[in-house]
DNA sequence: GCTTATTCTCTACAACTATAGAAAATAAAC
DNA sequence: GTTTATTTTCTATAGTTGTAGAGAATAAGC
């Protein structure tokens, strides 16, 4: 990832040393890119329109990405990446019903910094849709949120948390369908919206999957 | 809706009568726009593009619809408009589990057509992020789909299908993002690839909603 | 054939885009 | 201050876009 890293060691004089840290100011393109679109959409992400949010002039994202296309990909591989961040901090140390809760709690857009990210990931999406390279981006996070949540559905089944007569491979295709699809809702509701009841489903959901209903209608816990 | 729908009858000489059928042809110009876009991206979608999808040259949509903004909105809102008729088709005669099933069925992304309906509605969304108005096309479609999926349940709790210990509106809210979730999945997967076990996913859900599972994990249904 | 309303093509244009690259500004080392 | 590598600004360019509108083509009624 290092650009033009090194020149410097290899010169016979003790040349001027690297201002900048190139990585970091990736990161803070990539940030400045971000709000462009959360707040503008896509369209208003022009070259120009990033510079300035920046806090530069027209041409000086050219030595940190070289195209738009290199600056768009980078900076929507890494919400996921602040995402997968953010999951890996939260169930830490958790396991079963608990981490399950915890991924999803992550990951449903709970509040104004999820929202809008929400605002980002559908560009992407829409980019991927035709963009092979931007869909396995996105393919590689779900394949891995897949696993982690089939993961905490075995857990969740040995410690009796879920019981339910369906197949777990299933079930989380379920779960990850309905985050993604919240997403959505988020992201197209007014500004000022924040409450969607996301949360409660998910508890709603973790219900069905343990809980008991009786024939009389009365519910019952797993230690029913 | 009618253009310059009268004009013949409003001279003293009986004119030339119209032609073309204004409103069928923008039918025809929407299709157009549905296929590029489906096959290329939105970015593809073009004045010049559309035009020469539906066999004419550049100018000729600009009698239909007066800009593009215009073209783009009726045509994301004929893909609901298609959808909703096909769903009215399919519940008609039927209630409960097999309305909701029914309902379900038709809006999952399970054929080609579907998945290229998949391909046309994600573009809309990252439109509707930031536009208002096509974010209540969508809106008022999803507020219509809510209504019938609770409608379909409080059927399902009569005849006894389901038994869900969670509030309906939840159920509702939960299926409807799961119904969106599947049309990212669908949307963003390489071409050819049309089984991702939505179906089976609806089946698992319907499952929760009604069956019981018993302390020592084995499954009963509703006459346990 | 002619007339007339309608439809379509084609050219034009102003705005905007990503990108390239020369020149200026900057900041450390001496 | 001077030198030098780095960083940034600024101008230029080639391409694309939506839109406008004049003119040609079309088709029906006479």
């Amino acid at each position: 990832m290092a650009h033009k890293g090194l020149s410097k060691y290899f010169r016979g004089v003790a040349a001027v040393p690297k201002i900048v840290d190139h990585d970091e100011r990736r990161l803070e393109l990539v940030d400045a890119t971000w709000r462009i679109i959360a707040r503008h959409g896509l369209e208003s992400a022009t070259m120009r329109e990033i510079a300035m949010e920046a806090g530069f002039a027209n041409g000086a994202l050219k030595p940190y990405f070289p195209t738009k296309d290199t600056l768009l990909e980078f900076a929507f591989g890494h919400v996921f990446n602040r995402t997968n961040q953010r999951i890996a901090q939260v169930t830490k140390g958790k396991s079963g019903v608990d981490a399950l809760r915890a991924f999803c709690l992550e990951v449903l857009p709970l509040d104004e910094e999820r929202i809008n990210e929400a605002r980002i990931v559908i560009p992407f999406w829409q980019k991927a849709v035709n963009d092979p390279q931007k869909a396995a981006i996105h393919q590689q996070s779900m394949d891995e949120w897949l696993a982690a949540i089939r993961r905490f559905l075995a857990e969740a089944r040995d410690s009796g948390d879920v019981r339910a007569a369906v197949d777990d491979s299933i079930l989380a295709g379920q779960l990850l369908n309905m985050l993604l699809g919240a997403q959505i809702e988020a992201a197209l509701a007014a500004e000022g919206h924040t409450d969607f009841g996301h949360a409660e489903q998910l508890e709603g959901y973790l219900a069905l999957l343990g809980k008991n209903t009786t024939a009389d209608g009365r519910q019952s816990g797993k230690h029913a």
